[in-house]
DNA sequence: TGGACTGTTAATGCAGTGTTAATATTTACA
DNA sequence: TGTAAATATTAACACTGCATTAACAGTCCA
């Protein structure tokens, strides 16, 4: 699920630093040290985003650039350089680049223009998944997917389900329930809350590792081992 | 065949200059000149890429993007902006701009950056002519295209069904395509674009891989395949 | 002024959702 | 083990939102 990155940067201390930054941000990167070691590295394992120092030692960022996009010409990449000088951007830009950054520069700044770039080459999925076991709730489209069956929630099914999920594996109370998504505590909501547990416990009855189980007379619990 | 950009600059030199350079690059240019103008343009014609100040009368930059963002939320845009602060390009960033140019800025530069960009974001949904099955919508002439018959349709029409279409397979909420092509959200509105909905699926009743569908109290989906 | 066209409003019937009811099952505790 | 309360499950219900068709009002243009 994590994005992979390559790094290759002559020096040290900076590719440490960037690179911490990045893990920090959830990132898997390879870090690399010359044009010759990036390129090695990237005919072993695909990444979905390169960051290339112009200038190194054995073979320069944009050499490298050109190599890499010949083994796969979609991935995306940024140069990062000390020098401002305009030819060199252009060069950088000329070959494809998807940014160019000077040094120095802010990290923040550079992992925001990193998530743009994925989250564009991604498909258009602005829609936030919620895992539970084998299934995947689409909130955004009332859908709980499984393996090979999609099933649609109604509004009331899929804010339960969801309710459950982003509280996995804890005990929420029945009066919590009722107060935050039928906005008040009452015997008959309870009632009909329990139809909605039945209804959710039919839903996911595919995957044995989950289970909702009620705590007598105070709540329940989505399990998920 | 031509990309068509939308540029927003109320520096009416600096935009008329940007707009030539673009044009003899071979883009199709549409030029306004504040936040709001732009934003009724783009409701009007789909762009393959958007230029917007961030500094302007009416509407500002971020508040644009953030507006054509909900009506296309794949189209890309590159930020102009006369300030080189650091919160200015985070903002920015962060609302998904694929770039961030500070004034004064080189030409070719930029025309470069804009290259890469709609290379990378190559789709055959250029130009307006829209795929839905085994149908074609021409957004321009407002017809609707199948195999031995073609629909003209209304305006309205044409705007709900393009509308659905870049969201294609995905949930719409009422409430935003009531926003987003009546300008408000309002119960007889809505009674209207039942009326609009019901006209569209009589159009698409020639192909069975369509449908729109109703999520009850929650918006439509129009499904290909 | 009158027809053609577009978007809105009105009217009617239907269908899906959340609720209630009915019945069965489980749990706690004497 | 027996009893009452809580919960599970299924079915039936009522109400709201939607679909669809038709009628209406405003606009444009001859």
């Amino acid at each position: 699920m994590n994005h992979k990155i390559l790094l290759v940067e002559d020096d040290i201390d900076l590719g440490n630093v960037l690179k911490q930054y990045l893990e920090l941000e959830g990132y898997e990167v390879s870090q690399r040290y010359n044009g010759k070691e990036g390129l090695e590295c990237f005919k072993e394992v695909s990444f979905d985003l390169c960051i290339l120092d112009v200038m190194m030692p054995e073979m320069d960022g944009f050499s490298l650039a050109k190599a890499i996009k010949i083994i796969d010409i979609k991935v995306p990449f940024i140069f990062l350089t000390a020098k401002a000088l305009k030819e060199d951007r252009l060069t950088g830009l000329k070959l494809g680049a998807d940014d160019y950054i000077t040094k120095p520069f802010e990290a923040d700044e550079l992992v925001l223009r990193i998530k743009n770039i994925l989250n564009r080459s991604e498909k258009p999925k602005n829609s936030d998944l919620l895992e539970i076991g084998e299934y995947l709730l689409d909130f955004e489209n009332l859908k709980l997917k499984h393996t090979n069956e999609d099933q649609f929630l109604t509004l009331k099914e899929a804010e339960l389900l969801k309710f459950l999920i982003l509280h996995k594996n804890q005990l929420v109370k029945i009066t919590t329930i009722l107060e935050s998504l039928w906005g008040e505590d009452d015997y008959f909501l309870g009632r009909s809350m329990n139809v909605f547990i039945s209804r959710l416990r039919k839903y996911l009855r595919f995957s044995p590792q989950i289970s909702i189980e009620n705590i007598r007379a105070v709540g329940y619990i989505l399990k998920d081992q």
